[in-house]
DNA sequence: TATAAAGGTGAATCCGCAC
DNA sequence: AGTGCGGATTCACCTTTAT
């Protein structure tokens, strides 16, 4: 299997043609369902550049239900034992996401609040601010015990201190956050790179696989590299591939982490 | 309907006989399922006191799901269209809690994480220190707007921030946790009652109506009693029900944010 | 009496292998 | 599938005991 590659096609479609047991680590963004009906405006009465994409609709909750039964069914056949995967989503869709993975058989290992420093408030003051994001890590199944967890690596990483499955990360900004020819966020749900950095280093070894499945601008892929893992990711939007190679070709750093578990491995 | 009182009994059995629109908020903390398989050892040898008791204990997903859609369902219907509910749960039973209120038509308005400032460590080094519960906060149905909430009251509990969805609190321990005849805790989860008040605070009104469907050792009535709000509770065990009355009829002092929602009133 | 050390504990799906 | 055992493993508090 050709790996450090992206595959633009259908996410069910392509899964459909990966071997049993062929992959390391599942990282799944998949759409959160947002259900928004109108536009949202701030006090100062500028829009909120909302999620509205035509890949975020579905027409009832069975409706992406089924969606998610279909790529999760072959997520779970293309794991390899030893394996685990991450699916990341908001109150939209998480309990949904979460009761279809326990009715497959995964096993949940954590929920991982990504607990955002800098979320956007509630402006018209209806609700408390939506702060967070849940990930949820789980092994192939109950009985598929020896997942890889970086337990030393993260304690070091989260300065001697067991790491607690909250993260607080701020949101992909700035710098950081790919920008179409127009100036504008290129894409609409763009992760940031410490998210990515966590799960990856947290959940394989170097040189192991890691797929996503709804690859979009790549936050997946140049994490992976910079860790010194191999990726394929999957993504059906042409322009976002045209970015995502371009973002992953650039890459010429490591992160420091990724030699972290050299040490583990030579002891 | 008498007020300020616990309904002794099964739970779904006396939601069934409360008349339609008649509560305006509903806190319920369920039976988590835990499915704790052997015992725990800390790294001193010392054994973890862990949830064993027989109201935890359910034989599978469906059984579980089965409870929970009808004492849900219970509560949609008495539910008031200004009230709104609140399920607390972890990640063995969240995801499945959380399905079936979407299922039934509830619109959730917050996925609060209660971030917790002490948890219990991971011993073993096999996962990310489990730091939170999750509270879902939902109204009646996506109709229904007019639920309470005292965002400005929330803002000044806040030092006058927007509260967030996360929210920092410890372990109900010491002093606060109940303690039976033998020195032992009273209840295998009591929750602290800083949570309750920022769900209490939140969500209702002086005067309100508060029901609690498994009230344990009545942490509810006893923040609602000192936030001057009504409520009722129904609990299957008497010996909970005995220490939940001594608790709450100790009760003198009234927290001194109750007096806030007056100022709001009187404005 | 003051400070230090030791002990207790919390909604926890917490190991791996040999026999 | 169950049992037994060697071995690796913890954080924030507060309470109790020791120095």
């Amino acid at each position: 299997m050709k790996v450090n590659t992206i595959i633009r096609g259908d996410c069910i479609e392509e899964l459909k043609k990966f071997p049993e047991n062929s992959v390391d680590l599942i990282f799944a963004d998949p759409p959160y369902n947002m259900q928004l009906k109108n536009a949202l405006y701030r006090p100062n009465n500028t829009k909120v550049d909302g999620v509205d994409d035509a890949w975020d609709k579905f027409g009832s909750f069975s409706e992406y239900d089924e969606f998610c039964i279909t790529w999760l069914k072959e997520c779970k056949r293309i794991l390899k034992d030893t394996g685990s995967i991450w699916v990341i989503g908001s109150y939209h869709n998480i309990f949904r996401v979460g009761n279809i993975m326990l009715n497959l058989g995964f096993w949940i290992l954590n929920d991982v609040t990504w607990y955002k420093t800098n979320p956007m408030p509630n402006f018209l003051g209806t609700r408390f601010t939506n702060a967070t994001e849940t990930l949820l890590w789980c092994s192939k199944g109950e009985k598929y015990k020896k997942y890889t967890f970086n337990h030393k690596m993260m304690k070091k990483y989260n300065g001697d201190k067991q790491m607690t499955s909250v993260w607080q990360i701020g949101l992909c900004i700035r710098g950081e956050r790919l920008k179409g020819d127009d100036g504008k966020k290129a894409h609409s749900t763009q992760k940031p790179e410490e998210l990515l950095k966590r799960v990856i280093l947290s959940t394989t070894k170097q040189g192991d696989l890691v797929l996503d499945p709804f690859f979009g601008t790549g936050t997946t892929g140049a994490v992976a590299k910079k860790l010194n893992r191999n990726f394929i990711g999957i993504e059906r939007e042409t322009a976002y591939i045209t970015l995502a190679k371009k973002r992953i070709n650039a890459i010429r750093v490591m992160f420091p982490e990724a030699e972290w578990e050299e040490e583990e491995i030579i002891k």
